[in-house]
DNA sequence: ATAAATTTTTAGACTAGACTAAAAATAGTT
DNA sequence: AACTATTTTTAGTCTAGTCTAAAAATTTAT
């Protein structure tokens, strides 16, 4: 398997939401930055490779071998981002390029080792669960931060969209996963709120809100 | 740089042997398992870039700044291998393959990070030295097994054929970087020696002991 | 110094992956 | 139902990197 056929099955992986729900080739060509007619293309391949089911016209989606192909790739993914972050004390917002390249390293070998190593984590830095060899992952319940009641107590799970300037934003804030947010307002007409985070009171906008997974305690 | 780039320049690197000195066409294209037809491709490439001096039928050797970006390359092999060792337990034999797929990962921040994380090593696995950022190495004198004297003793500093074959031998005979050789005998008319090593006593053949480096007491 | 053998380069073809532009299919609107 | 707008596919082109076969240069041997 190529890198560019990795990257086209992860990203099928990640659209199609747990759901297997049918992907386009235009949702597929933007997530990868590219143009619909390569999508095309990538697609018919992976199709005679049984690796994708795909229908002129109506879309692709993985097949279960497909979908074990993808698992492994966002599990070495994730299991880089917790090296880099727990050994070598990168930043969440810096990991996410480097294990874009580190996800494509070829060796069974060493992504048990590496697990092992780090202590088979079960989330990476933005709270994303790790799938295990055969593909499974443990999907804890999380809310968005947004649908919490006033005077509701969670804790921060997960970040939803892990783009950099996001994360640094919440780390300069001193947001970090397992900070411990209550409610305190929410303004109905923005739905913008203000919570005690870690003993700090902030304002948050929806944006932010909604873009942040908590647990109800 | 794309990776092929990169492994032209490490094997000009390792083929020019220090003394920059000049490498055919077919020399680059067998260490590089390809034909010389698509070595010379590479090589006016390269020279375009000012990567390489390249001159029509004379052969090839690494500009300073082409030589910079190698050692980087070997840096980053070497570094991985430690990790890989030292870090997740693999035996020296297995971490070739590896390393040759993650010295290719881009991110100078990374690099320094895990040469931090490792304590900053001067040599890898097999008693190769570990460029420096600038691309220095520190030389240890080291001298072949074979050249030593009956009598002699030594310690054990380097491998020069890493074959995964030699390594695993060796590891099996319970021979590694550190361990001390005593010359007992040596034969004149085939070179072979019988030693003595971290206290066993083996029969060596000259294969072996050209493949060694030694440095004296 | 010529001729033969070897090495090196060029020319032309191939694949993976991407792109643009045009054609075909689907979806939305009157 | 027919027309329009959008999406998707096809057709053709491009680059990186490889290969084979042929041509050119160099080296070796006579
Ligand atoms: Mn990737
Ligand atoms: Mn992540
Ligand atoms: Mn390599
Ligand atoms: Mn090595």
């Amino acid at each position: 398997m190529t890198r560019a056929e990795e990257n086209y099955l992860k990203a099928l992986y990640h659209l199609s939401d747990h759901n297997d729900a049918m992907v386009s080739t235009t949702e597929l060509a933007d997530r990868l930055e590219t143009k619909p007619s390569s999508a095309t293309d990538m697609l018919q391949k992976l199709h005679e490779k049984s690796l994708v089911a795909y229908t002129k016209y109506k879309g692709a989606k993985l097949s279960s071998e497909g979908r074990k192909k993808a698992s492994q790739i966002v599990r070495k993914h994730r299991l880089w981002e917790v090296f880099l972050v727990d050994k070598l004390n990168f930043g969440w917002e810096e990991v996410h390029e480097i294990a874009e390249q580190l996800e494509h390293i070829k060796s069974p070998e060493l992504v048990e080792r590496l697990d092992e190593f780090l202590g088979c984590p079960t989330t990476d830095p933005h709270g994303d669960p790790i799938p295990d060899q055969k593909g499974h992952v443990v999907t804890i319940s999380k809310s968005l931060l947004a649908d919490q009641p006033v005077e509701s107590s969670t804790i921060l799970m997960g970040i939803k969209d892990s783009d950099a300037d996001f994360l640094t934003y919440l780390s300069q804030k001193g947001i970090k996963l397992g900070s411990c947010i209550t409610v305190l307002e929410k303004e109905p007409f923005d739905q913008s709120m203000t919570i005690e985070i870690d003993g700090q009171t902030l304002f948050i906008s929806k944006t932010l809100s909604t873009n942040i997974y908590v647990q109800t305690l």
